[in-house]
DNA sequence: AGCCTTTGACCAGCG
DNA sequence: TCGCTGGTCAAAGGC
């Protein structure tokens, strides 16, 4: 689709690519609210900064930049300390350059301490952070291997905390069903090879097809939810060297994310990541949702409205956080085993 | 047994 | 019409 060739080639051609994925809370985040009308095929990104330019505003000042600013990114601090940033556009527009560099004026603040490290831990940024995997094993023991990234990732860094976040307010009040990720970093901390799983979102994955793009040079990778009945897709592009440079999301989940106990049967994408009930927030999102539907998104109050739902967005991020690191127990085990023999071999050499 | 990934084939859109 | 590219199907095999 020619929609998605010019985000991946010129966001990151050797970059991994970090997922939002749709949830219902995201889906309200980013969307008008209508829910599950898909519309046209829409391409957003988001791409990692390299740069380091922080301006650290408190999330009051975060509402005021919103309301004045036409548009606003979202850049995260990933676990490595390279920067995420991530951007959110309107449906149908084609882009042929990175967003973080043609809206420069976008009112950059820092994600409200309750929330980095930890639980950007588990935001959808982060769920694509992990994704590069290492070692070229299978999709089932990277899958397990994403979420131990997750932890180890966590572990090694503690002095990185500081995350910018500036949503689009364009992206915001987006109805548009699709949307994709970019990103870059430094990978210092990160292993050097991608895995083929994508991204844990929550979501059960089914692969369902694999293609090579742009002569060879991107493998891209298709993806449909396991959930019965839900339209929901994902494209997974990925660069010769296995690092994901793309990722792309159609359609909305019609149902919940599964409960941790029903996320596949053992061996595929979602499982390795368990999820909180998104309890306590969703009746709040959901009246959000509403509240959303009625107040045009356009305007001052909808914008409010927005980042009141991003802010719930990420009170669950964090409940979900505390779930999560019990299951990453054993991949934190094999992770630091594969980390020593990954240092074994870099002696050797 | 069930669900997954892999992978070649097929199809549609486009220039 | 032809060739290219992107998206999907479905058989085969693995876990
Ligand atoms: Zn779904």
């Amino acid at each position: 689709m020619a929609e998605q060739g010019t985000s991946s080639k010129l966001s990151a051609p050797t970059r991994p690519t970090i997922a939002l994925p749709p949830t219902p809370a995201m889906d309200s985040l980013f969307s008008d609210g209508s829910g599950l009308s898909p519309g046209p095929m829409t391409l957003v990104s988001a791409f990692f900064s390299n740069q380091d330019s922080t301006e650290n505003r408190p999330f009051s000042q975060l509402l005021a930049g919103a309301m004045a600013s036409p548009g606003y990114r979202l850049p995260y601090s990933s676990m490595d300390g390279s920067l995420m940033d991530v951007c959110f556009k309107d449906g149908g527009e084609k882009r042929s350059e990175p967003l973080n560099f043609s809206v420069p004026n976008s009112a950059l603040f820092t994600v409200p301490p309750r929330l980095s490290p930890s639980g950007l831990l588990n935001s959808p940024a982060f769920y694509c952070l992990s994704p590069q995997s290492p070692f070229g094993i299978s999709h089932q023991q990277a899958l397990a291997q994403v979420t131990a990234q997750a932890a180890i990732a966590q572990s090694l860094n503690h002095e990185e905390t500081s995350s910018q976040m500036a949503p689009s307010a364009s992206g915001l009040q987006s109805s548009t069903m699709e949307y994709a990720e970019a990103s870059q970093f430094d990978g210092k901390n990160q292993p050097s090879v991608a895995v083929d799983k994508p991204a844990e979102d929550g979501y059960n994955w089914r692969k369902y097809g694999q293609k090579p793009i742009k002569g060879c040079e991107y493998s891209r990778s298709y993806y449909k939810c396991t959930h019965l009945k839900c339209p929901v897709k994902k494209k997974v592009e990925r660069s010769t060297d296995g690092l994901i440079t793309e990722i792309l999301y159609k359609g909305a989940h019609n149902h919940e994310k599964p409960q941790p106990n029903k996320q596949g049967t053992g061996s595929s994408d979602g499982n390795a990541n368990s999820q909180a009930p998104e309890l306590g927030c969703q009746g709040l999102t959901g009246n959000l949702n509403k509240l959303n539907a009625v107040v045009p998104v356009c305007s001052n109050l909808g914008k409010i409205m927005n980042l009141l739902k991003l802010q719930n967005y990420l009170d669950q991020v964090r409940m979900r956080n505390t779930v999560t690191k019990r299951v990453e127990t054993k991949e934190i085990i094999m992770m630091n085993r594969i980390r020593k023999e990954g240092m074994l071999l870099r002696k050797l050499r």
